[in-house]
RNA sequence: GGAGCAGUGGCCGAGUGGUUUAAGGCGUCGGUCUUGAAAACCGAAGUCGGCGAAAGUCGACCGGGGGUUCGAAUCCCUCCUGCUCCGCCA
């Protein structure tokens, strides 16, 4: 959420960002009438309440010393007590408003974001590594994960339907290396490891942005009590929500693994073979609170800590940054780390890490109190980032798909071994 | 699932309708004293919002929301959270 006031103090620029990155003209000074409405109300309201007090403290002096007065004030206050009542209903009308749209609006890009309308004007960073060569014709990865025998579709179908996947032995054994393999890595690079609830209440999905705006795209119980996390960054954000931090607790790095479910509802017909696009998956994620003026040295970190996932794992990558048109909902600026798969002879987003500045921050009320030495300091927003360390079902797609042989076998990456136990997949 | 108790500032804790603009203690910060420190004493200090260049000023906030009243931390309703006992259970 953005900070409400910039639509009056800052019009030109705020709009000026916002439409950069889609939103119409008209929503944006539909937003500054509503902050103006609402501060209105406010003083309105206030000043009312103000005389209300005054005369409140007045009457109990007559209360004793004369009581013929005090029945004459008591009814004088409650005409005033009705008129504040009606302006409070519009002042709690107003900032309900205001709250609904704020909701709903997107994060400002940051200034080095490009600016586009779609993933064509995404700015290549770096491309790591070289496209694995294959002397022979290369199969995608649910032909030789089939072929194993490691991952089953059918069985998964007749359980759950489509985009749900069963592993068998040896790919089961890979998922969870890959998974043990990240979240050691993660905590050598001093991120604290977090088992969190993977059914959060609706307030939590409003803290990380999820919600009001991607309703419908989560899966929840059917008393709509909890939702099914689609990403552990929900849990992750709203660890410290309405918290005062100290400025010494910063930064604070945390990781997960965690399934993550979705809805994929708006991605029908896409990516419908295999295991790229599943209502299920697991995710290692990395989350990050830092000072304001530390963010983005920290996304630059949280990046490289993602890219080092696939240096260890030998697989080869190019990292892009997304154009304003292509920014989530939440992010200030966000780099995607794209793995090679030769079975599809292209680059596929394998890790999102984001900045997301104090947007987060603002709507779970996560802020820290500088420390100027004094202890009274006022409490400012943090900084929140989030990044894939990184998207554990596409790295299992990416070890097929780059270490197949013509056999059928998978070679194992060597920095893999000690955690899969072999350095080849040859069957189920 | 049943029955009961509780939620007050960074922490502990008093407070059942009007000098509570939330007592007191601990902790924090500043000062006095001291060679320095401790102790003692004095003082400062919550969060959010409105207006304001600022100083400041006004409003709201005692788990969340709603209600009663001229006036609510205090009374009523409801939800959330924690604890105790009973039942059931991995």
């Amino acid at each position: 959420m953005l900070d409400h006031r910039a639509f009056i103090t800052d019009f030109d620029a705020v709009i000026a960002r916002l439409t950069s990155r889609g939103v119409d003209g008209d929503t944006v000074t539909a937003l500054r009438e509503a902050a103006t409405t609402r501060s209105q109300a406010i003083k309105k309201t206030e000043t009312l309440r103000a005389e209300q007090n005054k005369a409140s403290q007045d009457v109990q002096k007559l209360r004793e010393s004369d009581p013929a007065a005090f029945g004459a004030a008591r009814e004088r206050l409650k005409t005033l007590k009705d008129e504040i009542k009606a302006n409070e209903d519009a002042m709690v009308a107003a900032e309900a408003k205001l709250e609904e749209m704020m909701l709903r609006l997107p994060n400002l890009p940051d200034a080095s974001v490009p600016v586009g309308k779609d993933e064509h004007a995404n700015r290549l960073e770096r491309t790591v590594g070289q496209p694995t060569k294959l002397a022979f014709v290369a199969k995608q990865h649910f032909e030789i994960a089939e072929a194993l025998g490691i991952v089953n579709f059918e069985q998964a179908a007749k359980i759950s339907g489509a985009r749900f996947a069963v592993y068998r032995g040896a790919g089961a054994r890979l998922e969870r290396a890959l998974i043990s393999f990240m979240l050691d890595l993660a905590r050598d690079h001093g991120y604290l490891e977090i088992q969190p609830p993977l059914l959060v209440r609706r307030d939590a999905m409003v803290g990380s942005g999820q919600y009001p705006k991607f309703e419908g795209e989560s899966f929840e119980t059917l008393d709509h009590e909890f939702t099914l996390i689609p990403t552990s960054e929900v849990p992750l954000v709203n660890l410290h929500r309405e918290e005062i931090l100290e400025e010494h607790d910063l930064p604070l790095r945390y990781t997960a693994y965690t399934p993550c479910f979705r809805r994929e509802a708006g991605a029908a017909g896409r990516d419908t073979r295999g295991l790229i696009r599943q209502h299920q998956f697991n995710k290692v994620e990395l989350v990050a609170y830092t000072k304001p003026e530390d963010s983005a040295a920290e996304l630059e970190r949280i990046a490289s800590h993602a890219e080092e996932v696939l240096k260890r794992l030998e697989l080869p990558y190019r990292v892009v940054s997304l154009c304003t048109g292509d920014l989530g909902f939440a992010a200030t600026k966000t780099y995607d780390l794209e793995v090679w798969l030769p079975g599809q002879n292209a680059y596929r987003e394998i890790s999102s890490c984001s900045n997301c500045g104090d947007f987060q921050a603002r709507r779970a009320k996560i802020r820290y109190r500088p420390d100027d030495g004094t202890g009274n300091a006022k409490p400012r927003l943090v900084h929140t980032l989030n990044g894939s360390g990184i998207a554990v079902g596409r790295t299992f797609v990416a070890i097929l798909e780059n270490g197949q042989r013509e056999d059928g076998s998978v070679a194992i990456p060597r920095a893999l071994v000690p955690y899969f136990g072999s350095d080849v997949i040859s069957g189920v």
